[in-house]
DNA sequence: TACATTAGGGTAAGCGCTTACCTTTCGTTG
DNA sequence: CAACGAAAGGTAAGCGCTTACCCTAATGTA
């Protein structure tokens, strides 16, 4: 592979006019410039970018640190930063690593390793101190999904406990008064979050949640099958099912159709996420938009702001809500 | 950010020392490495990468060229690459844009400006001499999901046309004989090559398939949609329709449902792809499983080896064949 | 006891770029 | 016409690692 030294002997210039011209810099002459090109294009040059990195100290990659690409929603989260990334012409390097301590803290220092000037961290399982010394060492650093006081500036996230509220509301709205809710039994903060806002709204409008028709499950078809399961069989009375995600909301309608129970007339239920799949199942899945798509353009905006030497406002944080998208899975109740 | 030579200075030993505790190496006692490794921790040192791989030409990341990470069907293909990637120790550097010619040579393109020494390259649109060519600067490169004879050894791929040969054999057993086809209007070679085989299947069943029964449309749930109408206003006739993929399958049943004709019981509909939507849309689609994960760390696994040195075998290639899943959007026709 | 190993570690030359700082050459200007 | 500044380009010192090669002292060996 040619490297600089050859373009610029065989173009009779110095390596310093060469690098010029690949940067589109100054002080090149719009001869040397066309003949340095003509070189380049000749010899199949292709700079290398490791070396790049070295003398200038960054590396115009975005990293992204997330748990696992198959899940749809990461998948989103992996455009949206690809997308603003590649307007800025940087590379994403993506990192993964299942939720987890170690598997999230390898995964940054990964992106660390690669001098990463840019990263949108998705942690849900660091240590808040740990996330702010980082910060202090990576300009660029920039958290999704997860709100961190001391570093509000650098966080992208959305209000969980209004969305918990948005969905309960809109179902109160709707005529409903019993409710079961299907929650997910991971430990992080967004189903408890969720299950608070559903509680103060139900509160407000002086309606009652039985511990007995709150369910938790893995959060996937397959867990929301579960827990609809365990709510029918201890014959909780229910009109409306909210759900911790749409893949629980979709296997929990399987799971009432599989009893004969009509969704969504018998039973309405409400996602939350509105991944792909709530648009593609049966019935079409009413649900809570979660706007990540939005909230990763927004990160990589901000990380890559950040990084380029923007000074992150003090007592600014990036909060996003969720909002309600209307389908099939939910019926008026009279 | 900490430095070897400060590392190094601090230990009281010289950076090839420090390097070697670093990397695992020889000829460190075990007190020194010891100590080295503790002041690692105290001063928190990161190596960095980018130094690395300019010193050994070579950068342990595996890049991934993509059209777009929102598709299930490439954000699962990045996740095959993923998991094979990490049990290597690798990065994966995912360069993405859409399918064209013009992206496609650019996403190599910072690849290549990466020195990945393995690449799984996913195109559509670049011309085979371009990518024989590569291969040549390219120990690690390989395709997939396209065959190109020239370096068949480097190809991972799916039997499309054995693939449409299944699909439409299966029908057949299960007793139709008046076919539909939906298909993709992309300008690539799947849809040419899935059509061929159900045609080849068609054929040794004496079976016709008028030109009128074949539809074209967006390889999308609304092109399914689409493309099903114009075969219901054209009064084809057929009881089984056989689509591109899975998500025009799903929009040809929704058409077909909103037409109350009944499936499966008064047309059959297969898909293609088995993605996630297949399980989740109703009635549950009967579909090939095309077994892009499988796939992806195959090519993963050919990338790494050939890019440590390992030598591609002549006459060799990696072919992959789609197998039928049953679910619900099938039925025997009597 | 004399000599060959070998374990442990240092030296320094790159890897392929960028960039601060010179140098040269002209066209201007007072 | 001398002095000057801009334009065009060269020089060379790094950036932070790896690694071939060299050196020393301790251990083994005949």
């Amino acid at each position: 592979m040619a490297t600089m030294k050859e373009i610029a002997d065989a173009a009779g210039v110095s390596q310093a006019t060469v690098s010029r011209v690949i940067n589109d810099g100054p002080k090149v002459g719009r001869a040397t410039r066309e003949r340095v090109k003509q070189i380049i294009a000749e010899l199949n040059y292709t700079p290398n970018a490791n070396a790049r990195a070295l003398a200038t100290n960054r590396n115009n990659a975005v990293g992204v640190v997330l748990a696992d690409l198959y899940e749809p929603f990461f998948a989103t989260l992996a455009h949206g930063v690809d997308m603003v990334a590649r307007e800025n012409g940087s590379q994403i390097l993506i990192s993964g690593g299942s939720v987890g301590m170690e598997t999230e803290r390898k995964a940054i220092e990964t992106l660390l390793e690669h001098r990463c000037d840019a990263m949108v961290v998705h942690s849900k399982s660091l240590p808040d101190e740990y996330l702010v010394s980082l910060s202090q060492t990576i300009p660029g650093f920039v958290l999704i999904n997860r709100y961190v006081p001391a570093i509000g500036n650098r966080c992208v996230w959305l209000d969980n406990r209004a969305g918990g509220q948005l969905m309960a509301d809109y179902m109160i709205r709707q005529g409903h008064t019993k409710f079961a809710v299907i929650s997910s039994d991971f430990s992080i903060d967004d189903p408890v979050d969720r299950i608070s806002g559903i509680r103060d709204a139900l509160a407000a409008a002086n309606i009652d949640l039985p511990e007995s028709n709150v369910e938790y499950g893995a959060p996937s078809p397959e867990g929301g099958e579960t827990a609809a399961q365990n709510l029918l069989s201890t014959g909780a009375d229910f009109t409306a099912i909210l759900a911790y995600n749409d893949a629980m909301a979709s296997g929990a309608m399987t799971m009432l159709m599989d009893h004969d129970i009509d969704v969504p007339n018998d039973v309405s239920v409400i996602g939350y996420d509105d991944i792909l799949l709530a648009k593609y199942c049966r019935p079409k899945l009413t649900t809570l938009r979660y706007p990540i798509e939005l909230m990763a353009n927004k990160a990589t905006q901000l990380a890559l702001d950040y990084a380029s030497g923007v000074q992150p406002e003090e007592n600014k944080t990036f909060k996003f809500k969720a909002t309600v998208v209307k389908r099939e899975s939910v019926a008026r109740f009279e």
